[in-house]
DNA sequence: CTGAAAGCGCTAACAT
DNA sequence: ATGTTAGCGCTTTCAG
């Protein structure tokens, strides 16, 4: 297709600077072997005339590969947009360029892009999303990184545990607990939980930390309705359909992500039903919108952001002994959606 | 089980089959001169050998590049992100891998990622995202595009028209007319708007459209209060601030896109003033989440998705005589952030 | 410290 | 129809 590029290679610049090719790559690389003097020269030179080196040469001489895929769920979820935000940022600023692929949460579509990822010979592979509760194919996934990372490919994950890869790890299970705590604190016993597949790590992760804080007041997650949809708005509002038909008597519901609080929100709003006064609702995440919802939603915030260019620069870093873990931490953001519990005490 | 061994060449595939690399590459690459049987058996060996080509050799050997270039101001934007998803899922399709970029509505930037990707020997290259009122880089950015063009690339933009490449163009004015006369429809006459920056050709054509809505009814701009600010979600807050400051007997607010359209409710809600009550708003662009505001927003939809997926479609047809333009449509959403104005006659 | 030269794996002219 | 061969632009020995 695209024949010439800029038409620019690294030999004009050697010329120009007046030095061999060699040395050029060499100072260019940043490598030993040169003198800071002529290093310079060089690089100046290089800069002056915009020289970008052709990756395609580039890595086809062995060098580094310079583009990172990221493979998201769909960049159309705010919660990935932010992700790939953060990685994109980073990535700028270090000249990469990011591939990015969705996984639509299927497993097997989710193992051929990083197959296709890999065969494009991507230096840096960053997963964001939850894993699944498929162990064959996570086994297949862990076997074709772990090749890959033999072969000199960096990994990093966000959201997932069980891959053999350096990791950020979202707050999940403490921010179910805290919102949890949250709700429970404004006396709220009839607890509905609107949860994403039960298969996805990050719901299991979540509702743990939601047992827990049940728990510590004498609750169980078998006291309340935990109703399982797609991890989407559109979840949200069916789980709440149901919630509302088979247990009437709900005074607040906890929806596993902002997305399906959304849908929590906009049902409830259908029916006429008052949040806080009637129903309190609390998401996780806080995506950019959840603080203009109606009514504002409270969640627990996730730096996503910031997850996406801790991702980069843990994959950016070389591989240690092991795989490395990095907590995100979180924050429990109260707004306008949850309530003291409507006294129906009698 | 074939896995893609690295280490396996072209050229082992051709051992294997008993032909030579040339025959073998035209085998693979389904082109003219290898006869049927020759090529199916090239075809099959490569399949159970697991092989797969490598696209640095491929590219630098003057070869297809296999990856599209996108340019958005940011991912993390609603409008850009589905705009994403669109183009990632028509590439996903097509087996394409997508690299994406961030302007940050900074002609200079957008240039420098124009030539990186450029230099990436990206096949394709779709630039979202309004153009600016900023000659110089204007025309520069066409240059640097033409010449990859006369090379072989394929250029698509969304919503720019001066750029020399096929082009799909968001019905921005038309768009920015129904929106406008639904608000005059409604007997609102104190209209003021809160634009982004003046330079950019989205605010330029959006305002034309309000602009003639407005003349249909005897008014013209120079009677309305038009406050430039960002383009996001900030600026609609400040737009607000001075609008409510300097103009207080206001019955509408028409804010360019729905980023600013939250901005301009959230200010309105911290200052305890009712939409559709004492203030209509109406946005554009009807992001994903305008239906789920406080009030749901009436906005202007145009189809984002299918715009990425269009942008694609054109930049994978052979280039055309001259630029081809593809139009969006749009359809005006009224939702509940619209009302009659309120009757202070006097 | 620097330069010359040998590939990396593939495509595409050019031969046969 | 098939084979031979010259690069694509870079990194990396290996000489000097």
């Amino acid at each position: 297709m695209p024949k010439p590029g800029p038409g620019l290679r690294l030999i004009d610049v050697a010329h120009r600077a007046g030095v061999s090719l060699a040395t050029a790559s060499r100072a260019l690389a940043g490598r030993e072997g040169v003198s800071e003097e002529v290093a310079n020269r060089v690089r100046q030179v290089a800069d002056e005339l915009g020289y970008v080196a052709n990756p395609f040469a580039r890595t086809l001489a062995g060098g580094a590969s310079t583009t990172v895929g990221l493979i998201v769920h769909q960049v159309d979820d705010p919660y990935f947009a932010e992700i790939a935000g953060g990685v994109i940022g980073l990535a700028d600023e270090q000249r990469l360029l990011v591939q990015i692929c969705h996984s639509g949460r299927d497993p097997g579509h989710e193992l051929r892009q990083i197959r296709h990822l890999i065969a494009q010979r991507a230096g840096i592979i960053i997963i964001a999303g939850s894993g699944y509760d498929d162990p064959r194919a996570e086994a297949e996934a862990e076997a074709v990184l772990s090749g890959y990372q033999r072969g000199g490919g960096r990994v990093a994950v966000i959201g997932r545990h069980a891959l053999g890869a350096d990791a950020v790890l979202p707050d999940n299970e403490a921010g179910g607990h805290a919102v949890t705590a949250h709700l429970l604190g404004l006396g709220h016993r009839r607890i509905a939980v609107a949860a994403g597949a039960p298969g996805l790590n990050t719901v299991i992760d979540r509702m743990a930390g939601v047992a827990s804080a049940l728990r510590e007041h004498g609750l169980s997650l078998d006291d309340l309705p935990v109703v399982h949809t797609d991890f989407v708005r559109e979840g949200g509002r069916t789980a709440t359909e149901r919630i509302l038909a088979e247990h009437p008597s709900t005074t607040a519901i906890i929806a596993l992500n902002d997305a399906m609080a959304m849908g929590v929100l906009a049902m409830l709003r259908e029916r006429g039903i008052g949040v806080p006064t009637r129903m309190s609702v609390v998401g996780f995440d806080d995506v950019s919108v959840a603080a203009d919802l109606a009514p504002s939603l409270t969640t627990v915030r996730l730096p996503m952001i910031d997850m996406g260019r801790m991702a980069l620069e843990l994959a950016l870093e070389p591989a240690g002994a092991g795989p490395r873990r990095r907590p995100t931490g979180h924050q429990l953001i109260v707004r306008d959606s949850t309530g003291p519990a409507p006294d129906q005490s009698r």
